[in-house]
DNA sequence: TGTACATCAGTGAACGCGCGTTCACTGATGTAC
DNA sequence: TGTACATCAGTGAACGCGCGTTCACTGATGTAC
């Protein structure tokens, strides 16, 4: 196949972001190559370095993708609602079109603190903790709650943990209701 | 070299373990070599197999390994030093000797149900709750801020967090507290 | 206690494989006239 | 509108490299007598 046009060439790209975006936090950036990438997006891997500079730069973009595609999620969705949806077994189930934060977070925790997709993530997780009424601790919750239930994902304490954060996190939203009251 | 003494060679698998929980934990699983592993200990890599069955096999006890120092660590430790400690920037910048809740967890994430490493994982997260009054939202919280906050380290957000956390678990032990007092 | 021999922890080279990245090439696209 | 040519997105083979794992070999250790 010879040239392509740029309008092509541009859905290419935006392609190879979205299907990053969703392989990473699938699989883990080490776990996905950028051969990986591109032929699920239906390309051949030697393209790839016409559009990106490397793999982390890629990295990079895939993590504000991510971010973009949650902001647009919150935008159209209340508190209670979302806060069962995020800490389902469907959500825990299929990472890839999951939260950001937790699907990122493992692999940027070991990165340096230079790594420039951690600016991206960093900007992102301040959205997502504005959304909550800059709650960080309640954002550390329902992440945490996530990256737990997924590493114990096939043992029966993976439900308890979604769960109890479930519980905690509604308690917060009436904190004048009867703590005694079952419902 | 020829053959080793027994004794030498427990104290040898010993030391492969442990060296494989701390670098693991810092540079992440697929980040670590069995030769990184082995080269640390000070051995060459073509007798790790005369250990262990595989890589995996090595995941499995260093995880369980990790969560017994950690478990050493708490039986001698209050609530309130511990939390000080969990959620410091010392900890955030020493995940090689830290939190093997945060520090396997990202990698776990992405592992199948199957996973013989998740066994141990799932002990020793129930085991970390039980020191926590059964508290897995509190785990949860703990386990999430030290995620994002590595993740976010070198910008801004990643102090704010490991605060929010720490007022957010500190409020939880003193609820009949004035709400508005500055101590 | 001493000798003869089997065992096996550790060595170091090698295996096939997949990685990130490069590059000469192709040929449709975009542009200049 | 039509022609000539430069551009460059995508191809596919290749690069050096490190991975997990295997294996023939070494020689001190452990054991049988």
């Amino acid at each position: 196949m010879g040239r392509v046009s740029q309008v092509q060439a541009q859905e290419n790209r935006k392609r190879i972001v979205a299907t990053a975006a969703r392989l990473f936090r699938e699989r883990g950036v080490p776990g996905v190559s950028v051969a990986d990438v591109m032929s699920e997006v239906g390309l051949t891997h030697g393209g790839f370095y016409k559009q990106f500079a490397s793999k982390d730069a890629l990295v990079a973009e895939a993590v504000g993708q991510a971010f973009g595609e949650q902001a647009d999620r919150l935008a159209g969705s209340d508190r209670s609602t979302f806060l069962d949806t995020y800490l389902s077994a469907a959500h825990r189930d299929d990472p890839g079109h999951g939260c950001p934060s937790a699907g990122f977070g493992g692999d940027l925790a070991r990165e340096d603190p230079g790594n420039r997709a951690k600016i991206p993530y960093a900007e992102g997780v301040e959205l997502y903790a504005q959304w909550l009424d800059g709650d960080l601790a309640a954002v550390s919750t329902l992440v945490g709650a996530i990256v737990l239930a997924r590493a114990t994902a096939g043992t029966e304490i993976s439900d308890r943990i979604l769960a109890a954060a479930r519980a905690a996190l509604a308690d917060q939203v009436t904190p004048a209701e009867d703590p005694g009251a079952t419902g």
